[in-house]
DNA sequence: AATAGATGTTAGATAATATTACACAGAAAG
DNA sequence: CTTTCTGTGTAATATTATCTAACATCTATT
């Protein structure tokens, strides 16, 4: 439980979000511009990140390098996000689905087994690998 | 083996360790200044600090609730550091040592102990425990 | 009362980040 | 084969965060 507050306390300033996901202010900046992440800001107004920003932008970076671009990385995260309220989870669901071609849809579900079958290795040890990424 | 890597890692601002410790800028940077804390700097000489250096402020901050004075603190996590280097580790304590004189020694011991019983509950999960209270 | 230790506070300098705009290469579309 | 769109680079400027150094304040000890 203290668990999901660790990793989603927000902690680390951009530039050292940059250095453990090696990628730039710019794209991490795009990327939140285009509601990929969502980080905390301080009173400032400066960002802020947690781990779970951490691990999402390093999937994101994964998805990238696989060819996806910004929409597909949304459906993509979107779908193995958590359910959330139990409310309305299918209309939401289907609502942004809808935006997509069939077409589209199978090649994004293709790439996202790809995808889960390169990364997964122990069941919830996923985000440890993930986030072993930092040490190489 | 990476665990300690990650927490070694120069990852927080001072800004988050302040929230994260509940000291002061100035008390952190004080107990620097008496080589409490060896906290890792940026290029551009600002300071970063690690799990395992919050992890010690807030050592620090129980010893300094305790009533310890800098010299006292000093001592006391000089003497759970784990052993270094194999040459030398006598000869290194014990020029230290020579400084306390056998009253301060023995007060000092006595409080250590007292801290070590308050604290200690898991073994290895001192770590934890000490992590763990930034969530309250 | 005087001293020393620990922390508060302020001032000025520097570093880190924010936002915005423009540039550009490659992919996608016409 | 142009044109358009996307993702990223880069530069300028403003603001925030941190740094160091100095002086002030408070407490406990002498």
């Amino acid at each position: 439980m203290s668990d999901d507050l660790r990793r989603n306390m927000a902690l680390f300033p951009i530039g050292i979000v940059m250095k453990l996901t090696d990628l730039t202010a710019r794209q991490i900046r795009y990327y939140e511009q285009n509601d990929l992440i969502q980080p905390a800001r301080t009173e400032g107004k400066q960002r802020l990140f947690s781990f779970n920003d951490v691990d999402r932008l390093l999937e994101i970076k994964a998805l990238i390098e696989k060819g996806l671009n910004i929409a597909g990385i949304k459906q993509v995260l979107q779908m193995q996000e958590p359910a959330l309220e139990q409310t309305e989870i299918t209309t939401t669901s289907e609502e942004k689905r809808k935006d997509m071609s069939d077409k589209e849809l199978h090649q994004l579900l293709r790439q996202q087994i790809m995808y889960r079958d390169a990364t997964r290795h122990g069941e919830g040890a996923l985000i440890r690998g993930e986030l072993s990424r930092f040490f190489h």
